[in-house]
DNA sequence: TCGTGATCATAA
DNA sequence: TTATGATCACGA
């Protein structure tokens, strides 16, 4: 499945809208997980091989060719986020000369097919329900807003005080741990410019920005 | 109830 | 190990 264009991709995207992750997964043959405890980015990695994602972990868009990232939103029955959104991994090294207009967070956020899903955790997977995909692409402002937040954080990298960041910073961006447990570690700038090990972080979209973003789609 | 920090699976 | 896909779970 190769999408021409970005609206072809939505097109595609929003035949799906209605249905359940079970009748989805039904139909693709697949097994719905029972919890996803053990499973966390299935619902991610099951909706980008049925619209045809084939970057797989390599850090671009989902759709190179056509610059769109995939992301699924867990939302409430009021249409609500229900998490944060996983952006990138914040870089902690080399990162003289790294400029928002060519960092990785810019890439994948100028473009975005959000795909939310009615995921109450009271609701089983199965009968979680495709809600209304969309496009998305920040407008100027919000550019300029996401664009502050990564230069604070890179600021604060870049002068080795990376252990001194925590998630209350940024306005719509947030670094959080991203590692498989808070013993993971990777290399970054120290207090004293040498290479210190820390725990590796992510960026992440705070929910009270992608509720602003679903409220401008649906009012 | 919500936000922060912790955690889980998998591919390359 | 580092990137992707995220959700879990505890304390305020």
């Amino acid at each position: 499945m190769q999408h021409e264009t970005p609206q072809a991709l939505l097109d595609y995207a929003q035949s799906f809208a209605g249905f359940t992750l079970g009748e989805l997964c039904a139909r693709y043959k697949e097994q719905v997980p029972q919890q996803l405890l053990h499973k966390k980015g299935w619902v991610g990695q099951f909706l980008e091989m049925i619209l045809g994602a084939t970057s797989g972990s390599l850090a671009q868009p989902d759709f190179p060719e056509l610059g769109v990232e995939l992301k699924t939103l867990p939302i409430d029955e009021q249409g609500r986020p229900l998490e944060s959104t996983y952006v990138s991994v914040v870089p902690l090294m080399n990162i003289q000369g790294l400029r928002w207009e060519n960092s990785v967070v810019r890439h994948k956020l100028m473009h975005v097919l959000w795909i939310p899903i009615v995921a109450s955790r009271e609701i089983p997977i199965e009968d979680r329900q495709v809600a209304m995909p969309f496009l998305w692409q920040p407008t100027s402002e919000e550019e300029q807003a996401l664009k502050q937040d990564f230069e604070d954080v890179l600021v604060q990298v870049s002068l080795g005080r990376i252990e001194q960041l925590d998630a209350r910073l940024g306005d719509i961006l947030q670094v959080r741990p991203k590692a498989a447990n808070s013993k993971a570690l990777t290399d970054a700038i120290g207090p004293d410019g040498a290479t210190i090990k820390t725990l590796p972080r992510g960026f992440y979209l705070r929910p009270q920005f992608t509720k602003r973003c679903l409220q401008q789609q649906f009012g």
